[in-house]
Formats: C-alpha cells, structure tokens, sequence
DNA sequence: TTGAAAGCGCTAACAA
DNA sequence: TTGTTAGCGCTTTCAA
C-alpha cells in the first residue's frame, strides 16, 4: 500500500494541488463540483494528509503536549488527560502526553519545549515549577495552560480548585460534628519533587484548624516519609496508626491528603481495633474510586472537566481570541458518605 | 524567542547542516571537534529538531498511535498506555492515543490509517476488529501490535492473557471451596461494541462450570443489559441483588467480569443482608484499585507489564527484526483476599 | 571528514 | 475559480 499524496489525488481528479489542498480543508474558492469529484477520490484512495508536510508547510502542528507529573494513570492525571482529548480531538488536534517522573526529565522537556514548534500549546498538570521554568514558560510564543497549577506565573491561562478553601471546608466539617482532636496524614511516601497539590492541602489544614480554635495539642500532622526505607505498605501504615494510637490525646477524625491514602489507612485503623466511624472520623480528598467503594467521606473535585474547560482555554487561545477569565477557580463538593460520625 | 534551525546551529558552528544533522543525531563521519562545537552551538541555541522537517525528509515519523477503547481513564487502559509510555519514550518515540467511543470513530481511524504515514507503528488494545478492518490492519505496511486482542489476524505481533482459562481457574477454585451453585455477572452497562475480554470472560465461565460438573440449574448467567433504561447504578445493582435472591437456587458464590462490577454489587449484596464471604463468595477479575481497596478476591493481571510488552516487540519490528514469538501469553494469578470462604 | 543539492508532501502567496 | 511557484526544516545521496 504506496502512501497517496495529494498529488495523487490532483492528478485522479484532474486539478492542481493547490486545488486538492483547499478543497479536502474546507475552504472557499472551490467549485461544488470539483470539490465533489475531489472528495471523491480522495476517500477512494484512501488519501490523507501527511501532518508532517502539512505542519512543515504551515507552521502548525496541530499537535499539543500535555505535561503531567509521574503517570498517567493516576486518577487526577487520567481523568484530566481525557478531559483533554474530549476536546482538543474533536478540534482536529493530536494530543501528546509526556510524562515527567524526575527532574531531569523536566528539565529535558524544557530544554526542548522553546526552541523548536513540535506542538502548537502545552496544557500541564500541578506542577509547582521554579522560576527559571516559568520563566521559559513566560517567554513562550505558544500558549501555555495550567491544571491545578500553584501559581498563575507562566501560564496564559488555568483552572485549578482551591485546595486551601476545600481543606479549610474539612476541618470546619469535622469541627460542627464536634471533633476535638484532628489528625492529617500526607502520601506517606511522596517522590515528587514538583507537585503541589500535597502542600496546598496540608497548609489548608493547619490554618484552618487554628482559625477553627484548635490548640497545638489537638492537632496531630504526620508528614510524609522523607527517605522511602525498605517498609511495605502495611509497615508503613501500621506505624502510622500506632503513632495515632500513642498520640497524647488520641484523634477524633483523621484527614488525609488524597484519598489513595485513605484505603491503607482504613484498612489498619480496623486491623487495630478502630472502628470507623464510631471510634474514628475520616475524610478524604478527590473522591476517586476507590472512594465510592469505601463509602468514603471526601472531598469532589471533578478532574475530567477541569481538562475539558483547560483544553477549551487552550482552543480559543489557539484562535487568537483574548479569554475574559484566563484562570478559573472550579468548586469542589464535599461528599458524606460512612466513614464520619458526629462525636457523641 | 524565534524557532532555531538547523541552519542557525550550521551558521554559528561554521560547518554546513548536513554536517549538524550528523553530528546532533550521533552519526559518525563527524570529527569529534566539529561535533563538541556543534553540541555547544546547539545547546547555546536550545536547538531542537522540528519532528516535522525530519519526518517528512526521512520518512520515519518517530510516533506511535495508540488504540483505546472508550476511555483511557479505564483502569487497563490507562496502566497498559503508561507500559506502553514507558519503553516507547525511551527509545525516543511520541505516543499519541486515538480514543474510539463509537463505531464512526473506528472506522475514521481506519479510513485515514493506511493512506498515509502519520505514525510508524499502531499498538491496539482489546479491539475486536471484523474482518474488513482485519484485512486493513493485514495490509498495513507498518507494524501493528495487539493487546489483549481476542485474535492474531492482522496484528503483527500480541501480548494478551488467557481470559478463558483464567475464569476457568476461577471456576476451578470455587469447586474446590465447595461452591454448589455459581453465579456470572456481566457488566451490566457495556455500551462498547468492539470489545472482546468480556465475552471470553463468559465464555471461559460457562465452558469450566460445564467441565466441572455444575449442572444447568446450578449455573447463572446474568447478561448485560441489552438496552440501557434512566435507572441508577444503585437500581440496576439491586435489581440483579433481587434477581439472585429469587433464583430457584440461591448462588453461594458469584463471579463477575471485571472488578468494577464487584464494589456496587458488593455494596447491594451487604444492603439487602447477605454477608460476603460468609453467605456468598465474591470473585472479581482484574485486580484494580478497587479491589485491593475492597479486599476482593480477583484474578490478577498486570496491564503496564502488557504495555511495556506489547511497546518493545513494536520496537523490535520497527528496528526490523523478526520476532521469535511474535504473540505471547501472559500469566495471570488468583488472589486471594476477604471475599471468597469454603462452604461450610 | 565535510558540503552541495535534491527532494519529502504540503501550504500560501500570487498570477492567471 | 484555478494553477504556479516558492519555500517550510530537515535527511540523504553523491561529490569533493
């Protein structure tokens, strides 16, 4: 099967390339009937455009890369990537992932990224980038959209939830069900260097338990494992469940950072003997499947249309348009499901 | 900040752009001093090449597609995507995914596949493709490679698990607990036409309950829901919930085609009083987050591993060489977790 | 070891 | 409404 080109399909139908090319785009200034009988042969030869000669010729690529943290199967990263493709495939665009797991590769796309036109925009996912990057981003001529980005810097446009707010929103939860002794758990193990989410929403906490009235005493903050050491999971949280349980004053609610936490947790918090959520309250954050199958109270966000709405953001940045509300702020729904209890 | 090419790195290096092509893609015929210039020069200038230029003058496009059905949020989907990622990027490959939802979409990728050379490879996953697209792929002059694809025609090259024998282990083990009557639960919603791995699933179930024995009342099989009525996930798992129950014999262990199947089915058996294990044994298939999350008994399989897999064999026919087992089997493992007891 | 030159398949003026 | 003509930025013979 020899690959058509358009000159193939010129010469079948009897016209220019020139012609082909503006009849097969759409566009005017073509007869109806050529158009026709060009269209024609074009399906008949199975032609279609060879997207590198046609972004060689005209200096779009039709193409977007879209940069997100560790995997792409993570439940925000894989949501927000179909959010994305939603949108930017209807619009005829091809979408890139590329996937940052150390700073080195970061650093590689970067070095890359402003040099040369491979994609048209990028659309990135919580990277809390330095500010030699944002810099580069800042300096771009193609635009450049964060998804739950730290900061507006760099970027021509963003949708992000508070994770602030919609911790503080926890906390004053747990506080009207008269919990008097929080505790907050981090991914225990945490490898990446440049995503926010994870501060955001434990800053959230602690300025929101201390403007709920809470005293030091009665906030327990267990951060993430600084070095991994060679612990299994249960290990890992067995011990933490075991600090909980030595704590001076036990938790009557425990907050996590997302809700990946939450499962494990549960699971040894009952190994020990904690009911939940007669002895204990837990809250996650995402509401991720996981989360529906645990019955699992957490907080809503809705990763899928936060790349929907980055991926429009992008298109009519694509199209020259000026976007009236460059950075969007999407609500977050705290969800009540079986794993808190008013205090008794 | 104005796109570099190759002609700026030549210029400021003071050699010709062949010599820079040369020297920046690591081919020989290059002095090591002209070469440590131009690698400075090119540097300097945050030069990268345009993928566009080099395809369209070599014909190799450095890209491949990437076949997913209906999402690639599913859990195979995306950890088969993130294997795929994995190798394909090393070796200096763009991924880029096609997602199908409808059959419009399926056949638009295969009108535009063969005509042109917009990628160098096609990976596919799970498509049951009928025999036009069969004959197509077949024809195809670029690798094309299947996972977990029900049939080696037209592929190239395959990865996949035995979905047969893996739900006839499953069937095999609930014999041995001394499971009387067992029940089959499809996914109750499949709106995907072109999918293959629950009808194996099925298949594999009736073939082993046969082989063991069970007669035909002790066997139920409930089919997905053909057309898809208003009602709630909730209304729909209660309904199958009530289905079993009225059974002229009770099951006393169920299995289902895929874990998603199991947390709402395990979340109604338990709201309308049947404990699991103890009143009946819960076997899911897949072994995804939810699983582990819900302590299910699953077969397990590792779809990044088929990623990985199915993304060197395309290497290995990219770079031309003959694969001595070109379709490989996968194992798959029973796990065996908190759902799943012998029969007293 | 290096360079000149001819394309790769298309788009975008411009001319007809 | 259509065709002609330059490129786009690279790779790849082939000469030097």
């Amino acid at each position: 099967m020899p690959r058509t080109t358009i000159a193939d399909v010129a010469q079948a139908a009897g016209v220019s390339v020139s012609t082909v090319s503006r009849a097969l785009r759409g566009l005017d200034r073509v007869s109806p009937e050529t158009r026709e009988r060009i269209e024609q042969e074009a399906k008949r030869l199975h032609f279609s455009f060879s997207k590198s000669a046609s972004s060689l010729a005209s200096g779009k690529t039709m193409r977007v890369a879209v940069l997100l943290p560790n995997e792409i199967s993570s439940w925000f990263n894989a949501h927000a990537f179909e959010g994305i493709y939603e949108v930017m495939s209807k619009a005829g665009y091809d979408i890139v992932p590329y996937i940052v797991w150390t700073q080195d590769d970061l650093d590689a796309f970067f070095q890359n990224l402003p040099g040369n036109r491979n994609v048209d925009a990028v659309i990135e996912a919580s990277f809390d980038f330095d500010e030699a990057k944002k810099q580069v981003l800042g300096n771009l001529t193609i635009p450049v959209v964060g998804m739950n980005a730290p900061s507006t810097h760099g970027l021509d446009a963003g949708v992000a939830i508070d994770d602030e707010a919609s911790m503080a929103t926890i906390v004053r939860f747990l506080k009207s069900l008269g919990h008097k002794t929080l505790a907050y758990i981090e991914q225990p193990i945490n490898t990446t260097p440049f995503v926010c989410s994870d501060r955001l929403r434990k800053k959230g906490f602690s300025e929101a338990s201390q403007a709920c009235g809470y005293a030091d005493e009665d906030i327990i903050v267990m951060p993430s494992l600084s070095h991994i050491d060679a612990r299994s999971e249960q290990d890992i949280y067995s011990g933490i469940v075991a600090q909980l349980l030595s704590a001076p004053k036990q938790p009557t609610a425990i907050c996590v950072s997302v809700d990946a936490v939450a499962a494990p947790l549960l699971k040894e918090l009952r190994r020990m003997g904690w009911r939940v959520p007669q002895d204990v309250s837990l809250v996650g954050f995402d509401d991720d499947d996981t989360a529906t199958a645990l019955d699992l109270t957490t907080m809503h966000q809705d990763p899928a249309e936060i790349g929907r709405i980055a991926a429009r953001k992008t298109l009519a940045l694509l199209n020259g348009e000026t976007l009236d509300e460059p950075f969007t702020v999407m609500p977050t729904s705290l969800v009540l499901r079986g794993t808190t209890e008013r205090v008794s």
